[in-house]
DNA sequence: CATGAATGAGACTTCATTCAT
DNA sequence: TATGAATGAAGTCTCATTCAT
């Protein structure tokens, strides 16, 4: 807290005036971050109109975000909100909320796509989240050091994997 | 530290006798713990023949090791080697090393299924990667209770979305 | 100090202005207090003309006066002056000599019975102090818990022991 | 709690395995002196026969266990207890019933003077109770340096005005 | 080698007080 | 004069680590 509080030029007892602790600050800059986060990611997405475009500004988006936001990132990465021994229920709850609420966006994407013809019928939410695992997994990686390169220039693969796998074209199971 | 000495039955200081300190502990157990894992996936990816069969039991492999020590995944998956304030930048690269063999690996199955004309012919690693994020984000979805449902169960899905993607049959992007 | 103000209706700042510190609003209202306390009890007093009824008259006074500002007495009671961390000296003695001129008015009562030929001829300071022992002790247990019933039903009780002890009529040491 | 370490020439961490906290620190000397205290002076009343002995030694062991302890006891008369902002109800509890007892054990001492025809006949407990208020009201005021004198020399007082009032032989209400 | 009492730096939090407005 | 946001010293407690036995 006291390194908190130096490095926003506050006195320590400032901080407690905005914050009524430690877990307070923390669930409130994770909170308004993620929740920037997902506004950012659906402005992006709304301003397309074709499916596999919001399909890839949905990526892109993320990947910007991440870019935009390293050190966020990086440190919500590795934490997952469990950095404080006993992260209140409460922020577990309101982050699994808002990612589920991420997901079923998403879902939104995928059912157009279905009633557009372009996806196949089922498991609409099933192909939510696994797009949410592969954007996530790239991020991760990257993140961490484990996969060089940028983001950005992922999007396509990420897109590509998502679609249409990576049987070869014609190839039947 | 006197918590895990009570629980392993040893005194404090005997703990110091067998780890510097409480990285030195912490690193040694989860590397211990990696390693097991790896090698359990491998065996399982091994005793199969047939390449989709190597892949669908490396993915049921890594649902059962998760199954199987969800206390240490879930423990894992929440903290990303992040919990200790400072973890060692050994543990880091040791992690990262690790889990670089393990994509070696996949990439190996994926080689061997251009080889064999059942993948695409670019790209091997790239898709060792997809894999590993697919399932990663599918067990880390389940274990914060984003997600619901058996892993073991959800083999199938991580298989048809890595082979196939979500594009219907015949559609051309 | 916060609390305060606000019960007060006043900001903190405002405080400040009528009050040097804690210790100053502390010692203030406390002295206040028991000014008012010994006032009331010396306006009692001289209410009376007959010595007996004087010391009736005391003894009520001090009960009445604890039971309608009980929880300033409670309180009191229960730090003596002492819950400041370091009252000041200031305090200390002039709580001290308002507790002494309150022994002086008391054994002023006495000496008027010495001479009236009603109390034993010396230690008329003594007997002053044991009197305000022997108020003071049953108010303190009663604030406390330890002792039962209202004060102003003990005023008899006080008065009987101060004046006659506890030795049977008759019986000589 | 610093402070209390460096006098007992441990470090803070150390008070921390004997006691769990700075309540309990508290509790635990008073709880301890208080029953040392009890127990003198029962010891001391015990080791008399005569009624009249027994209750002189029961004053003169408080007087001598306050002049031994006199840093304990100013500590104590001046906090009663209550020096926490929130002393346990515990303590409150065990303070009064351990005085309770003593109150208990006065009561049997005047009984017995009561069978023996020394005493008048009623209220037991309530002279116990004012025999208790005159030594604790002395030693207060001897402690707070509102009276002057060694606590010893004023055995003979409190015994005569507990035990014969102030009303001059013969004179009747 | 094993033990575990002792250590003390450092973390979080409170609250009486100040001072620019 | 009144305000109340800002301050930071001081307090309590934790826990990884050490070292004499």
């Amino acid at each position: 807290m006291a390194e908190i509080a130096q490095g926003a030029g506050f006195a320590i007892g400032t901080l407690y005036q905005f914050f009524h602790g430690k877990e307070d600050l923390y669930v409130s800059m994770v909170i308004e971050k993620l929740q920037r986060m997902y506004q950012e990611i659906r402005d992006a997405v709304q301003a397309r109109e074709d499916t596999l475009q919001k399909i890839e500004a949905l990526v892109k988006a993320y990947f910007l975000f991440v870019e935009n936001n390293a050190g966020f990132c990086t440190f919500f990465v590795r934490s997952d909100g469990a950095t404080l021994p006993d992260v209140s229920n409460a922020l577990k709850e309101q982050l699994i909320n808002a990612y589920l609420g991420q997901i079923q966006f998403i879902e939104g994407l995928v059912s157009k796509g279905i009633k557009e013809g372009i996806f196949k019928a089922d498991k609409s939410r099933d192909y939510a989240y696994a797009l949410s695992w592969i954007i996530r997994g790239i991020i991760y990686d990257c993140l961490v050091g484990a996969h060089q390169g940028s983001l950005t220039d992922k999007t396509g693969l990420v897109i590509d994997i998502f679609l249409r796998g990576i049987l070869k074209e014609g190839y039947r199971l």
